[in-house]
DNA sequence: GTCTATAACCCGATAGAC
DNA sequence: GTCTATCGGGTTATAGAC
């Protein structure tokens, strides 16, 4: 074949990955991406049909890693321990990725037959919260930690409260939904 | 003079303000915010020195639209009752122009001498916080408060939930956060 | 079938005439 | 203070080499 394939979806995935990571989603562009694999720009067309392709294939698999590290920090902990390691994760992830977490949630590719990364995420997030709150409220008190983790990262980010000690108020936070949680 | 003024700076931001809640930010740009002033393009580079510029003026004038909601949805109330009323319209507000919130927590101008919209706003919702908290915890409360309301928001919008109950989701992280903060 | 080359259309921003 | 003209850099999309 005169044309063997230089690349493929998944080497492309990892470069923008690496570009991202480094650069933040501003910086990552079709050209620049093209660059760092050594192609001519249009040539990452045959894998993704668009640039919103792209990005929501990267979106599915930041989600996938967040998933993976909140699994890792759980995993084999009592129900209140596997939460407070699974909410540290997740912070510590939002800061040491900054930008990947900049496309967390952002629409995102179907991974398996109909289910995207973000709801078997949220499955997962379920799960581990029923085993505190018992299954009656857990959906209800998982949107609630979510939004409380999700809410806390952003408003730092943008740096609202000036000092108000905003990692103290986290926990104020934690600590009121446990009390609420606890079955 | 040969070229009169045809515009000033509260001019193209209400302008700009109206295309963004139609439209969204991205279609929001220098050459259409100029095409529906009857301007040629580069004739804001006089009022605004770059785009970010004009962004930054914008989200100031979105937080300050909220503020004022929460103000007045707060006035007259007792402690408990404000709160609520706080919530309810920040979340309308959310919900009712998308695209404003959009903006509303990136970086913004200052309004005043050294201080930020985003700073006043941050200041009347501890105070408020404060009436049913107490001073001593109220900033802690706050950040839990304005991180739930955030978070939700933004979950919500990212359809992360499939049908997990959003709505009473959040209803049952505030009923948990009122809990925690009344003296 | 995949890559190269290029065209046509957006964007922000700047230079210089009036 | 506004205009025309233009630059550099994004994007999609297509024609054609191999």
């Amino acid at each position: 074949m005169p044309f063997p394939a230089k690349t493929d979806r998944a080497r492309i995935l990892a470069a923008a990955m690496d570009l991202l990571a480094r650069k933040g989603m501003e910086k990552l562009t079709i050209r620049s991406l093209a660059t760092s694999l050594d192609l001519a720009p249009n040539a990452l067309y045959r894998y993704f049909t668009s640039r919103s392709q792209l990005e929501a294939a990267i979106t599915a698999e930041v989600t996938e890693q967040v998933h993976a590290r909140l699994r890792r920090a759980s995993e084999r902990k009592a129900p209140e321990q596997a939460i407070r390691a699974l909410v540290r994760a997740y912070l510590s992830f939002a800061r040491e990725k900054k930008h990947l977490y900049d496309v967390f949630l952002t629409p995102c590719l179907q991974t398996l037959e109909g289910k995207t990364a973000h709801e078997e995420l949220w499955g997962f997030v379920i799960a581990q919260v029923a085993r505190i709150s018992g299954p009656k409220k857990a959906s209800e008190a998982a949107v609630a930690l979510w939004a409380l983790l999700h809410g806390f990262v952003e408003l730092e980010k943008a740096g609202v409260f000036n000092q108000g000690k905003p990692l103290s108020g986290f926990e104020w936070g934690l600590n009121a939904w446990l009390m609420a949680a606890r079955v």
